[in-house]
DNA sequence: CGCCCTCAAGT
DNA sequence: TTACTTGAGGGCGA
C-alpha cells in the first residue's frame, strides 16, 4: 500500500526532553505543588511547532526504557560514565508521554532496544511506503537514516535551533555520506555512547581513509597499509571500531506496537488535555496546541479558551484624570510599570551592560489600579513621557514624589534611577515584588517578573517592559500576530499601545504577586525585612548610587601608567628567563613552560581540572623549591595586570560628573549581603601597597571636607559570641582586648601578652576559619602544619571555647531539621542539599548552614545601621552623605564643619544598630582620600 | 559569539 | 577538604 503525498514525524523523545530540560532553566518551571515541567513545557512547545510548520500527516514518538538494551548485553560499559539523571527531570518523561496520550499521539517503547532503533524501524517503513519522513533526534546516531526522502534536524542550541540535514548537508557537515556515518562514528568513536575509537583519530582523517577504502570494513582490512602514528593508533584499537560497528547500527525491523498507518494524526482529545495541562499550569501552550488543531480539524470542538483580556489603558490628557484617578484610589496601593525604549534591546548585551542600564529610558509610566472581583478589567493610566504637558507632568512628578502615596513596584530603585533621569523622582514604594520574592527565596539566581508571576501566579503570558527590563523569555515570534490587533503604532514616540496594555497587565499581575508574596512572608514572620529593612534600604542604595564617588582621573591615569610599565618590564624578564615568549595570561601556556620546558618539579602540585595549577600559592611553593627567575616575574606580571585590569575599569566607569557610581545588586547574595557591580567596589585592593594607592585615589568632592570611614571590628565573631553565648568569648569582648590574643591565651595557656605573633595568628585563621566551616586539614594546609597539629589546635580552641563548638553542631541540625537557617533577624536561607545523598553537596550545604546565620546576622546589623544612620543625618539637617557600604563598612562624604557630629552620631547608630550580648565596636577614620580615612 | 574554566580582588 | 561575591581573559566548540 503506497500513499504518496503522506509525511511522518518521528521524534527521539528522550534525547529532545533532556534537551529541553537543560535549554530551560527548572526553577521558572515548577508547578505549586512542586513538580518541575520545564523539559515538559520545552518538548511540547517544540512538538507543536513542528506539527503547525512541518504539516505532518503521522506522528510517532519513540523512547528509551530504563532497563538494559542488547547493547548493554554485548558491552558492559555502553553509555556507562553518564552522570545519573537530575532528580528534577525524573517524572518530566512520563508527564510528556500524557501529553502525547491527549494528544493521541502514540509513545512507543520496545524492551531491550532503544528510541533511536524504533526511529529507524519508522523510518524504514515509511520509506518502502514511498512517504516523506521527518526525524527529529538529538542523537547523531540518526544520522545514518538520511536519504533523499528522509531528512533531520538535528539540536544545535537547545532545543529551538535545529539544523535540518538532508543527504548532502550530511556530507557537507560530517564529512561522509549518511550511509557511511557508521563507519566514520566507529573510528572517531562517541563519547557519549562511552564509545571510544581510534586514538588521535578525528572526523578529517576517518573521513579520509573512508574515501579511501569505501568503508571500515575495508579499512580493518587494509589496517597494516596505514603509515605513521595513526597507523599504529588504528591497529591497536581494531576491536573498538569492531565493537563500534556492532553496536551502532539501529535495527529497522523491530514488531512494533503501532504500526505506521495508526500514527495518523487526529485531532486532541479536549477532555484529556483540560485536566492535565491545568495540573502542569501551562495556560499559553494550552491555547497554542488549540490554535494548532484548530486549524487542521476545523470540525473538531477544539474554539480555544477566551484569549486573555488585557486592562484597558487610558493616555493621559490632562491632569484632571490623573488627579481623579489618585484621589479614587487614596485608599490602596496603585502600581507603576514602566515601558522602557525597545531600541535599545537591539543594543548587544556587552554594549547594554557597559552602560548599566543608562540606555534604556523610561518612555511612560504606567498606573494600575487593584482590581476588584464583579470587575473583569480595570482602567490603567499611562503618561508619555516625551509629550506629556507640563500639568501633567506636574500632577504625575508630585504623586511619584509623595512618600505617603503608596506604591506597587518591581524593583523599586531601578525603576527610581531611570525616572530620576528623566526629571522625576520615585517615593512611597509599599511594596517591591523584586525584593519580596527575594526574601522568599534568597538562593534564586533570576527574579525577572515575568518569571515570578510564571511560577506564583500559573501566569506564563507576556507582560512586556517593566521597571527592571528584560522582556518575557519567549519572547514575541509566537505571538508576533497580536501586534495585529493594535495595528503597532506608536502612540507615543517609542512606545505602541500594545506596550502599555502589557506594562498595564504586569500592574495588575503585580497586584496579586505582592498580596501572595507577602502573604508568604507574614507566613514566617518576615514581614518586618521587607518593610522595615530592604525597601527602607532601597532608599538609600537609590541615593547613593546617585550620588556616587569622587574620584582622581589623574591619580588613576597615572596609576595606570605605572602598572602598565611594571607589566611590560615583568614579562620582558620573564620571556628572557623563559627562553621565549608566552602568553602570561593562560595557564593553559604556563603548565608548557613550567612543568614541561622548564622541567620545575611537579610533585605535590595542586591540580586542577586542566592540570597542574598555575595559581599564586602553587607559584610560591615552586619558587621556594627552585629559585627560578621566571617565577617571580611572572607573580610580579600577574601582580600588575590585577591591578592594572582594577585601574583601567574605574578609569571607563568615571561619569560625566567625575564620579563612580556602582550599582548595588540587593537580591544576589544569598546570604543578605549586597554585591556591588558596574563597577564593583566592594573589592578595591587594600593589602598591598600598590593596591593601596587605588584607595588613595577615591577622594572628597569640592563642596565637602573630608571622606570617612566607618566599620565594624570583628563583627562576625562578636556575632559568633552572641549566638553561642558562649561565656568566655563574651567576656573577651566584653573586656575590650585584643580578641586574637585573648583567645591566644586561652587556647595555649599563656598571659594575654605573652602571646606569640605565631600562636596569634593561628588563632586568629581558626578563629576566621570556624566562621566557614574550616576542617583540620583546610586549617593544616592555611597554616602550613601538619593534620595532627591542626586537629590538637582545633581541639584545644574547643576546650576553651565549648559552647562555641556546640553552637555550630546545633546550627546545622537545626538547619536539617528545618530545612533552612535563620539570622538573629529571621532572614531564612533555605539549603535543601542538607539532605541530598551526594556527599560533596551535602557537605556544602553544611558549611553554608554554619556559615549563613553569622555572614547573614552581619548583613542585617549594617543595613540596620544604614536606615539609623541615614535618618540620624536628616534628623539632624546634615548635609553629610553616605557614598558606599563594603559589608562592614561605610565610606561617607562629611561637609565643612559636621565631621564631630557625624562621628559621634556614627558611632552612636552603628554601636546600636544591633541588641547583641557584646558591643559592637566601631572603627572610625577621616581623611582627603578612601586610604587616608582607613588610616 | 557564548559558555566554561582559572585566577584574583574584597569582606 | 573555608563562606559570600564580581570580573577579566583564555580556550573551545557551535
Amino acid at each position: 500500500m503506497t500513499t504518496e503525498g503522506n509525511k511522518l514525524l518521528v521524534i527521539d523523545g528522550h534525547s529532545m526532553a533532556f534537551r529541553a530540560f537543560y535549554a530551560l532553566p527548572t526553577e521558572s518551571f515548577q508547578t505549586t505543588s512542586g513538580q518541575y515541567t520545564n523539559a515538559v513545557h520545552g518538548f511540547t512547545n517544540m512538538l507543536l511547532k513542528l506539527i503547525r510548520e512541518e504539516q505532518p500527516t503521522h506522528v510517532a514518538l519513540a523512547f528509551d526504557l530504563d532497563t538494559p538494551t542488547f547493547r548493554h548485553q554485548a558491552y558492559d560499559e555502553y553509555k556507562g560514565g553518564r552522570d545519573k539523571t537530575p532528580p528534577e527531570f525524573s517524572g518530566q518523561i512520563d508527564l510528556i508521554k500524557e501529553v502525547a496520550a491527549a494528544m493521541n499521539i502514540p509513545a512507543v517503547t520496545m524492551e531491550g532496544y532503544e528510541a533511536d532503533d524504533i526511529v529507524a524501524t519508522y523510518v524504514t517503513r515509511a520509506a518502502a511506503a514511498g512517504w516523506q519522513t521527518l526525524i527529529v533526534s538529538g542523537d547523531r546516531d540518526a544520522l545514518q537514516l538520511v536519504s533523499e526522502n528522509t531528512h533531520l534536524d538535528y539540536p544545535t542550541t537547545g532545543i529551538t535551533k535545529t539544523v535540518r540535514l538532508d543527504p548532502a548537508g550530511v556530507e557537507e557537515k560530517y564529512l561522509v555520506p549518511p550511509e557511511k556515518y557508521r563507519d566514520l562514528a566507529a573510528l572517531v568513536g562517541e563519547s557519549a555512547d562511552n564509545l571510544p575509537g581510534v586514538s588521535k583519530v578525528g572526523p578529517k582523517t576517518a573521513a579520509k581513509w573512508i574515501a579511501q577504502y569505501g568503508s571500515a570494513h575495508g579499512i580493518i582490512e587494509h589496517a597494516d597499509q596505514i603509515k605513521g602514528k595513526v597507523g599504529e593508533n588504528l591497529r591497536a584499537a581494531l576491536e573498538n571500531v569492531q565493537r563500534n560497528l556492532e553496536l551502532n547500527w539501529l535495527v529497522t525491523d523491530l514488531d512494533l506496537p503501532t504500526d505506521i498507518d495508526e500514527c495518523v494524526l487526529t485531532a486532541p482529545d479536549r477532555e484529556a488535555v483540560e485536566p492535565l495541562f491545568d495540573a502542569l499550569q501551562f495556560n499559553q501552550i494550552r491555547d497554542r496546541l488549540f490554535d494548532t488543531f484548530s486549524a487542521r480539524f476545523p470540525d473538531a470542538d477544539l474554539a480555544a479558551e477566551p484569549t486573555e483580556t488585557l486592562p484597558q489603558v487610558r493616555l493621559v490628557a490632562e491632569s484632571r484624570q490623573l488627579t481623579e484617578f489618585f484621589a479614587a484610589h487614596q485608599d490602596a496601593p496603585i502600581s507603576v510599570t514602566l515601558c522602557l525604549d525597545r531600541a535599545y534591546e537591539s543594543l548587544s548585551t556587552k554594549a547594554k551592560r557597559d552602560d548599566a542600564g543608562r540606555v534604556a529610558e523610561a518612555l511612560a509610566v504606567v498606573l494600575t489600579p487593584p482590581g476588584s472581583d464583579d470587575e473583569q478589567t480595570v482602567t490603567a493610566l499611562a503618561v508619555a513621557l516625551a509629550d506629556a504637558d507640563a500639568q501633567v507632568e506636574a500632577a504625575l512628578a508630585q504623586w511619584l514624589a509623595d512618600p505617603d502615596a503608596a506604591k506597587l513596584v518591581h524593583d523599586y530603585k531601578d525603576g527610581g534611577k531611570r525616572l530620576t533621569w528623566r526629571g522625576l523622582s520615585l517615593r512611597g514604594a509599599a511594596e517591591d515584588t523584586l525584593i519580596s520574592g527575594y526574601l522568599v527565596q534568597p538562593d534564586r539566581r533570576n527574579f525577572a517578573f515575568a518569571d515570578l508571576a510564571t511560577q506564583y501566579l500559573g501566569h506564563s503570558t507576556n507582560p512586556g517592559d517593566y521597571i527592571g527590563g528584560e522582556k518575557f523569555r519567549e519572547g514575541n515570534d509566537a505571538d508576533g500576530g497580536q501586534l495585529d490587533l493594535f495595528n503597532g503604532h506608536d502612540v507615543t514616540p517609542g512606545v505602541t499601545e500594545e506596550d502599555l496594555a502589557r506594562a498595564a497587565l504586569q500592574g495588575t499581575l503585580l497586584h496579586t504577586l505582592s498580596t501572595t508574596l507577602h502573604a508568604e512572608l507574614i507566613d514566617r514572620k518576615a514581614e518586618h525585612l521587607l518593610h522595615q529593612l530592604e525597601i527602607p534600604l532601597a532608599e538609600i542604595l537609590l541615593q547613593m548610587e546617585l550620588t556616587g564617588i569622587a574620584v582622581s582621573r589623574e591619580r588613576l591615569e597615572a596609576l595606570d601608567a605605572e602598572f602598565e610599565r611594571s607589566i611590560t618590564e615583568s614579562a620582558e624578564a620573564a620571556y628572557a628567563a623563559a627562553g621565549r615568549e608566552v602568553n602570561l595570561g593562560s595557564p593553559k601556556q604556563l603548565q608548557a613552560v613550567l612543568f614541561d620546558e622548564l622541567q620545575l618539579p611537579t610533585q605535590g602540585v595542586k591540580k586542577n581540572k586542566t592540570g597542574y595549577s598555575t595559581d599564586v600559592e602553587t607559584l610560591q611553593e615552586l619558587l621556594t623549591k627552585t629559585q627560578h627567575e621566571f617565577l617571580v616575574h611572572l607573580m610580579n606580571h600577574r601582580d600588575a595586570s590585577k591591578l592594572r585590569q582594577t585601574v583601567t575599569g574605574l578609569i571607563e566607569a568615571i561619569g560625566d560628573d567625575g564620579r563612580i557610581h556602582t550599582t548595588y545588586a540587593q537580591t544576589v547574595a544569598a546570604t543578605g549581603r549586597l554585591s556591588s557591580l558596574h563597577p564593583n567596589l566592594q573589592n578595591i585592593p587594600v593589602r598591598t601597597a600598590a593596591g593601596r594607592k587605588i584607595r588613595d585615589a577615591f577622594v572628597v568632592d569640592r563642596g565637602f571636607q573630608t571622606l570617612l570611614t566607618a566599620d565594624y571590628s570583628q563583627i562576625e565573631m562578636r556575632i559568633m559570641a552572641h549566638l553561642s553565648g558562649d561565656q568566655e568569648l563574651i567576656s573577651a569582648f566584653l573586656e575590650g582586648e585584643d580578641l586574637h590574643s585573648f583567645v591566644g591565651s586561652r587556647v595555649f595557656g599563656v598571659g594575654t601578652d605573652e602571646v606569640t605573633a605565631e600562636q596569634r595568628s593561628k588563632v586568629k585563621a581558626m578563629s576566621y576559619g570556624l566562621v566557614y566551616g574550616l576542617s583540620s586539614f583546610g586549617l593544616s594546609k592555611q597554616l602550613g602544619i601538619g593534620v595532627d597539629e591542626a586537629r590538637e589546635l582545633m581541639n584545644e580552641y574547643f576546650e576553651r571555647f565549648g559552647a562555641v563548638r556546640d553552637y555550630l553542631r546545633d546550627i546545622v541540625a537545626q538547619a536539617k531539621q528545618d530545612g533552612y537557617t535563620s539570622t538573629i533577624y529571621g532572614r531564612r536561607r533555605y539549603l535543601p542539599d542538607l539532605v541530598s545523598d551526594n556527599r560533596q553537596l551535602r557537605q556544602m550545604a553544611e558549611r553554608a548552614a554554619l556559615n549563613a546565620p553569622i555572614q547573614g546576622s552581619a548583613a542585617d546589623i549594617i543595613k540596620r545601621a544604614m536606615i539609623d544612620v541615614d535618618a540620624g543625618l536628616r534628623e539632624a539637617g546634615l548635609r553629610s552623605r553616605m557614598l558606599l557600604q563594603v559589608h562592614d563598612e561605610l565610606v561617607l562624604e562629611v561637609a565643612p564643619g559636621e565631621q564631630q557630629q557625624v562621628e559621634a552620631m556614627l558611632v552612636e547608630k552603628m554601636g546600636a544598630a544591633a541588641d547583641l550580648t557584646v558591643p559592637l565596636d566601631v572603627h572610625v577614620g577621616v581623611g582627603e582620600s578612601w586610604h587616608d580615612a582607613a588610616h
